[in-house]
Parts: structure tokens; C-alpha cells; sequence
DNA sequence: GGCAATTATATTGTACACAATTTAATAACG
DNA sequence: CGTTATTAAATTGTGTACAATATAATTGCC
């Protein structure tokens, strides 16, 4: 096996993966007018009443050099609110507006649709969710 | 199951697992001083000769809006060349230079170091690389 | 041959992603 | 209590990604 391959290098294979999957959630997020990372962020937050750009990092592996324009920019649409806590004023909490908080409603299909795009049965897709899983924690470990 | 959660979104996973392997290669590649797009550029050009920057495009499913600007960075450090071609002026061929050659035997280690980290016996990576594959052609159908 | 499509790259503009540094607030400790 | 260390975000700079458009060369067709 010639190592050097494309064909057999699964570090490309899921970078592909990635970006092939996130243009199929493209047309389905232009209705939202978000992106697909803001997605992500919608659901953390449709999940989590309010949490620090820290705790919202963690869940994301994302840091603030990529999250302060991703949430300023979501800040401006008007579809969520950043605040210092009064606790401690290094954190900013984060929290969806009404109107974020109602996007979840139109983004109801969202999930499906992906699901129906990647065409496996249940078996199929836990399996799947399993290994990468175990990848997910055993890159984390290092 | 609440398909909103990010523990249930696969898309999720592989883009972590993508931005998280390429973490892992990057010490690798910073002693061949290249990032991980421009790796796997040279990864095709080390068993094809020279080719488009439409067929590389292909290949890396990346467009010229990509490619243009990576493969300018690329010749600037002396690793390739881009020539119009002579039969077709609107072709842009790409080869790399002796230098950028001689990085292969340098690059040797990089792939095993990764399978390393990916910490799999070789039934479980090709499992998963033909998993891989059939979600890849999946998703480039539609 | 001449002109309208098509094709291959380049360019422009927006949005991540991430390393490195800076700033401000809080914690820790003698 | 004051100084040092730590922590949380923000900022800066570089490098992808990708949509949309522009430019230039080639092909197709009458």
C-alpha cells in the first residue's frame, strides 16, 4: 500500500467529508441566513440557556480568535446577546434572542435532510457515530 | 434522541475530528515549513509528474478561488512551478521543483506518525477508510 | 472565417481557523 | 494588603474555503 496515496490517507477523506457535508447544509442555512459554525453555535445555545464564549469553546473546539467575529457577527443579526457576567467580568455570557431562540422551529428539517443526504439506515449511522467517537476521544487524549 | 444535540451530529464529529488530525500534523509539516492544504497538494504531485490546476482541483475537491492564491504561496517558497501550458494557454501546469521533490524522503515518517495517533490495527483503519469512501461517493453524487 | 458558447484561471469579498500577543479582571500567596 | 500568577476575551496576522464575477483562450457552429 503506497502510503502517500490520497486514496489512502483517512485524514483527507474526512477533511472532504467536512466540507462536502457542510455545502450540503449551505442551502438549508441561507434560509436561516447563518452559516454552518453559527449553526453549530444555534445548536449549543438552543440547548443551553447561556453559557461563557469559554464553555461554548469547549463544546465547539473553538477558541476566541475564531468565536469573538463568529458572535459578533451573530450579535448584529440580532439573533443572540453577549454580556459580560456580573459574577466575573472577564466572561461573556452568551444567549440567544426571542428571535434566535425561533429559529429552531424553522431548522426542525435541518437534521433530516443531512441524514437522508448521507442515505443509512440507523445501524448504519450509530455505528458510524461510535467509531467516530472513539477517534474524536482518542485525538483529544494528545 | 434529540437530533439537535451535538453528540448526536455526525457532520459535527467530522469536522472535529478533521480541524483535530490536522492539529496533529501540523508539528510534522512545520519542519517542512508547508500547512496541511499545501501537504496534501504536494502529496498528489509526488506520484503525478505535473498536472492542471483543474486536475489538481479535482483531486482535493478545491476550486481555483483555493487553489490559485496556496499554489502562489507554494512557488514563492520554491517547492513548484506554475507554467501555462503550451498546447492549451488557459491551463496552468504545476510541478514541482527538485527541492520540492527531495521533501518527499523528508515526509516519509509523517503518515505512519498519524495512523500512531489514530491508534487503529489495520482492519479497523481499512474498515473505516472504506466507510469513508462510500459517504464520500455518496455525497459527490447529489 | 467570424461570432457566440464554453472552459480554465484569476480576482474580489466574506467568513472561518488558529497561532501569538495583548488587555483586563480575578485568584493566590507571602 | 499588595504583588505576582492565572484566566478569559479580544486583537493581529496568515492561510484556507468558497461564492460570484472577470478575463482570456479555445471550441462549435453557421
Amino acid at each position: 500500500m503506497n502510503k502517500f496515496l490520497l486514496e489512502n490517507q483517512i485524514c483527507f477523506k474526512m477533511h472532504a467529508i467536512s466540507r462536502l457535508l457542510t455545502s450540503h447544509y449551505r442551502p438549508l442555512l441561507d434560509k436561516l441566513d447563518i452559516t454552518y459554525p453559527q449553526y453549530l453555535v444555534m445548536l449549543v445555545l438552543w440547548e443551553e440557556e447561556a453559557l461563557s464564549v469559554k464553555e461554548l469553546g469547549e463544546q465547539l473546539y473553538l477558541d476566541s480568535g475564531t468565536l469573538t467575529p463568529l458572535l459578533k457577527r451573530m450579535e448584529s443579526k440580532g439573533i443572540l446577546e453577549r454580556k459580560r457576567s456580573e459574577v466575573d467580568e472577564r466572561s461573556l455570557i452568551v444567549r440567544l434572542t426571542d428571535s434566535g431562540m425561533n429559529m429552531k422551529v424553522e431548522a426542525e428539517c435541518i437534521p433530516d435532510e443531512i441524514v437522508k443526504s448521507l442515505d443509512m439506515n440507523k445501524e448504519e449511522y450509530d455505528f458510524l457515530k461510535s467509531r467516530l467517537n472513539e477517534i474524536l476521544n482518542k485525538l483529544n487524549q494528545k
